[in-house]
RNA sequence: GGAGGGGUACUCAAGCGGUCAACGAGGGCAGACUGUAAAUCUGCUGGCUAUGCCUUCGCAGGUUCGAAUCCUGCCCCCUCCA
């Protein structure tokens, strides 16, 4: 049983708990499947959560299916927002697909793992099978949902096709024969569509199991680009171990829960150390090293683990920061037009305030002076508070 | 189709002829404190050839010495009725 709790360890909600210990019981290896959107391979922490899990289940002896729903792309999931969506090309769908290949193997197990396209099945139905499909639910039932419900209440409008995505998910399961499919808390419902249809064709109707959304560097809000809150698992290895350190203690523990591999008596202990003294940035460094370890290979995390060391606490400039030459003309270069052409601030009223508030250094002198002058043959480290900077030169 | 309400900076949200580059809150950025933590405190948060000038309050016109504020037309959103 100790496999069923490692499986599931910061699990949102299991359906249903007592048929996963029998099928994890049984003898065969477990289909697992999950379903990802072709539209945006840039991959962060928050969608590994998921990854991380499928893994798991790969560890465990079973089979991930990596499904990417090309064919769902040009439904669009249901938001309300984006009623329309432009489709994908066949060549952009491809595209994609090899990117997600790149990012996910760093955690699945390629042996171990299906990569499926929902088009197989779906590409070959016409009209009369959608149709016939579409008869095996109900409009009350479709209501059920969340979305749905409010919308339909509120009187918003609700496309037709919005009605096909739980269905056509749900479908997957079937063609793919799942006895798993795991998904975020959002898509509940769809996963149970799911299971409906299974039992509908005779199959063993899937086992659930959802995800939390996982909460981006603020702690708040879940993770993602638009947010600007998200660690992405391409991030440089000294960037993505400094937004790990930045993040609050108690945000720290999530992320080892759903984050790191660790046994779960290794992360009591290190909740125990920290309980008794031991300095929890220290405890954050393991999280660091584990996650950019894997992301970037062996090693890379203590190497990321020195840079930091060295830059924030003894005060070092990092290895490497991008270096920029710019034109001082015959009068030289005003400090703010130049901390603008290098790109350290938006605007030279930007650069101004920078300077007024006491973030603008030059080789680590703070500079105060607003009307400084950079004359040509000028070198040194330019910067704007801790994270920005440029090693300039001026001819 | 009819009747009302509304569109303000990244978001929410004041303002309803001048003192408005526009209250306040959130977010963001910076400084102090630190563990690049978190929390807290402080400041900033349209642009520029910079103690002045220019552009911004759905879009286009108009009234006025002067408009985000008044008038006209247009576009979009919401509520109620048909």
């Amino acid at each position: 049983m100790k496999t069923l709790q490692e499986l599931t360890r910061g699990a949102a909600e299991i359906i249903q708990i007592d048929e996963l210990k029998q099928r994890l019981d049984g003898a065969e290896p477990l289909r697992v499947k999950v379903g990802f959107d072709p539209t945006a391979p840039d991959l962060h922490l928050g969608h590994t959560v998921i990854i991380n899990a499928m893994r798991r289940f790969q560890d465990a002896g079973h089979v991930a299916i990596f499904l990417i729903g090309d064919f769902t792309g040009m439904i669009g999931d249901p938001t309300g927002k984006n009623v329309t969506r432009k489709p994908l090309s066949e060549s952009d769908i491809r595209a994609n697909a090899k990117t997600y290949a790149e990012q996910v193997f760093k955690i699945l197990d390629r042996s171990a793992t299906e990569v499926r396209f929902n088009s197989e099945w779906f590409g070959e139905m016409n009209a009369a099978d959608m149709i016939r499909l579409s008869s095996r639910y109900t409009v009350a039932r479709m209501l059920e949902r969340d979305d749905f419900e409010k919308r339909y209440k509120s009187g918003q409008p609700i496309a037709v096709h919005e009605f096909l995505y739980p269905l056509v998910q749900g479908y997957d399961s079937v063609a793919l024969k799942a006895d798993v499919e795991m998904g975020g808390t959002d898509q509940k419902f769809n996963l149970l569509v799911g299971r409906q249809l299974q039992a509908q064709e005779n199959q063993k109707p899937q086992v659930i199991i959802t995800w939390p959304l996982l909460e981006g560097t603020d702690g708040i809000q879940k993770m993602s680009k638009s947010l600007d809150n998200y660690i992405g698992i391409t991030d440089a290895p000294d960037d993505m171990f400094g937004k790990l350190m930045s993040i609050s203690d108690d945000l720290m523990w999530r992320y080892f829960e759903l984050l790191s591999f660790r046994p779960t008596p290794e992360l009591e202990g290190l909740k125990q150390a920290v309980a008794e003294g031991r300095n929890p940035r220290d405890v954050k460094f393991e999280l660091g090293l584990e996650l950019v370890d894997r992301f970037h290979g062996a090693g890379a995390g203590e190497r990321a683990r020195q840079s930091f060391i060295a830059r924030f606490r003894q005060g070092a400039l990092p290895e490497d920061m991008p270096e920029k030459t710019l034109p001082a003309g015959a009068e030289g270069l005003g400090i703010a037009a130049a901390l603008t052409a290098c790109g350290l601030t938006a605007s030279n009223s930007e650069a101004f305030r920078m300077i007024q508030q006491g973030a603008v250094k030059i080789d680590g002198e703070r500079i105060e002076d607003r009307s400084l002058t950079l004359a040509a043959g000028f070198e040194g480290v330019v910067q704007v508070g801790k994270r920005r900077i440029v090693r300039l030169r001026l001819r």
